[in-house]
DNA sequence: GCCGGTTAGTTACAAATGAAACCGATGTCA
DNA sequence: TGACATCGGTTTCATTTGTAACTAACCGGC
């Protein structure tokens, strides 16, 4: 006879829970505190630490598809975070970067992810720590066949 | 100075790609031999394990809330794989079981679904694996503050 | 038995998402 | 230069999802 099945041990299922626990976490978080989603916060963390881009590279450094990231900006635009300008060297693209006010709530927010960041890691044993961290780089490659 | 902040080393984050990849392989296979959705092979998997349940236990079992249940459990039930009856014993509750057809199907995907987790494991290191799942366990309990 | 409160599940409506169409700008190759 | 494929980004539309309202059934005290 074939081995049970128990969707409760089943890898995909399993990681999907823990991504989404730990999202939902995230995420009340930053609504409450700064009135951010998380697509929001993705664009806001890349910008303040990479400086001026264009959405083609928040795309890839954010790991959203081009549509979600447009939409983040617009809000984050919107709310006076993100400013937008013409690329002088190509008319297709737009600039982006922090206004101050966005540089301030990137300063503001930063160090409350790093604080929850800390209190997630806290919560495994030093050992699990470099092996998730390995176990999330081999899973997080696109799927090969 | 503050620690510069990199999003693609944040927990939350890699979380969630990782998972997002995961999931996005599985689903695309599951989709493609079978017509599932992921929630409605949540509610397969279980009802196949499990045998007879009302849709409460499914809520509890699958991690979805009632309404991601019920609309899953209809589409199945509308694709002949699930039967529903009501309960002698509640008259709100609702019985669901696989149908002869939906016991067929569990039947065909379980192992396919075991060969696709076999082979993400595989891409694992044997040590990591029960780091990771210890730490897939300490991080999908609920928010705790 | 009846009334208020709770539970199981579905339905309705709004917000988020994804796929594809679209638009202006660029590059390219004849 | 001019036709054509491609690229960056936004918009549109269909689907998915979440929240809240709703219906029917149960449960308790009276």
């Amino acid at each position: 006879m074939s081995t049970p099945f128990d969707l409760a041990k089943f890898l995909p299922y399993r990681l999907a829970v823990a991504a989404q626990a730990v999202s939902a976490r995230f995420a009340r978080r930053y609504s409450e505190a700064f009135g951010l989603t998380i697509p929001e916060w993705r664009v806001l963390a890349v910008l303040g630490g990479f400086g001026t881009t264009h959405a083609q590279r928040l795309t890839a450094l954010t790991t959203m598809d081009k549509v979600k990231v447009s939409r983040a900006v617009a809000k984050l635009a919107a709310a006076g975070l993100v400013q937008r300008q013409p690329d002088p060297e190509d008319g297709r693209r737009v600039l982006l970067a922090l206004t101050p006010k966005g540089e301030q709530l990137y300063r503001d927010i930063v160090p409350l992810a790093q604080a929850m960041q800390e209190e997630l890691l806290a919560e495994l044993p030093p050992a699990g720590r470099e092996a998730l961290d390995e176990a999330l780089r081999l899973l997080s490659r696109s799927p090969k066949s």
